[in-house]
DNA sequence: CAGCATCCCAGGTGATACTG
DNA sequence: CAGTATCACCTGGGATGCTG
């Protein structure tokens, strides 16, 4: 670390930015090519690795692991490992990642307002 | 194009995702390093391309017009030229950009609930 | 079953210099 | 004043193959 001078200024001020900005701090959260579809296929309840990766056909493993742990990590899924053999794992939302589906519907519904003003 | 198959794929899927879910082509128009920097400048009204890099002193020229433009074709900021010398240019922000800004507001609500989950 | 490791390319972004 | 052009880098994400 603490190499490259202007990189590491910039991580800084990115950091910063979503310090105080709680909204920049969301919108890391749910930005992502698969966050909202990971997201919508753990709506329903709990899911194992399989059946998630069922849902997102087009997801690569690599990137549903890579995801879900971002995810993980975000306090959005919760992930229980099962000691078995062979191995389970389920993830599942949490209450806060709950919370946030309502503030999606609203974006859905702005930017279906926005694309009929858009022409 | 037509050349690489994989990609051009994906960007069929993810433009067939931004088509269909209204809260992915939301959250596209909303992502970005500096577009709510640039939305929260315009917010208070009008302003020349000059006074709006005085307020967000660290982005570049560069980065401040491409993120003008893709704001611009994309419905949030309207840009005006006046046929003047020396040339004037001013950015506002559009109705459905304002309409936005609760739902920013309620981002940054949740996203300071969840900080506060977070520990 | 549920991943991880490796390789690789395309696109986004910064730095810098130039222009109508 | 309000940009554009060019180069160069870094990271995100895909493909593929391996493992506890």
């Amino acid at each position: 670390m603490s190499k490259t001078k202007e990189t590491s200024t910039n991580f800084e001020n990115k950091q910063l930015l979503i310090q105080c900005c709680s909204e920049v701090y969301a919108i890391e959260m749910i930005s992502g090519q698969w966050i909202l579809s990971i997201l919508y296929g753990l709506v329903g309840g709990k899911l194992r690795y399989g059946e998630l990766r069922k849902r997102i056909p087009e997801i690569t493993e690599r990137m549903l692991t890579l995801q879900l742990r971002k995810l993980e990590s975000n306090g959005l899924v919760k992930r229980t490992v099962y000691a078995e053999v062979p191995p389970r794992v389920e993830y599942e939302l949490t209450p806060s990642a709950l919370k946030l589906t309502p503030i999606l519907k609203q974006l859905k519904d702005w930017g279906e307002q926005h694309k009929e003003v858009m022409e």
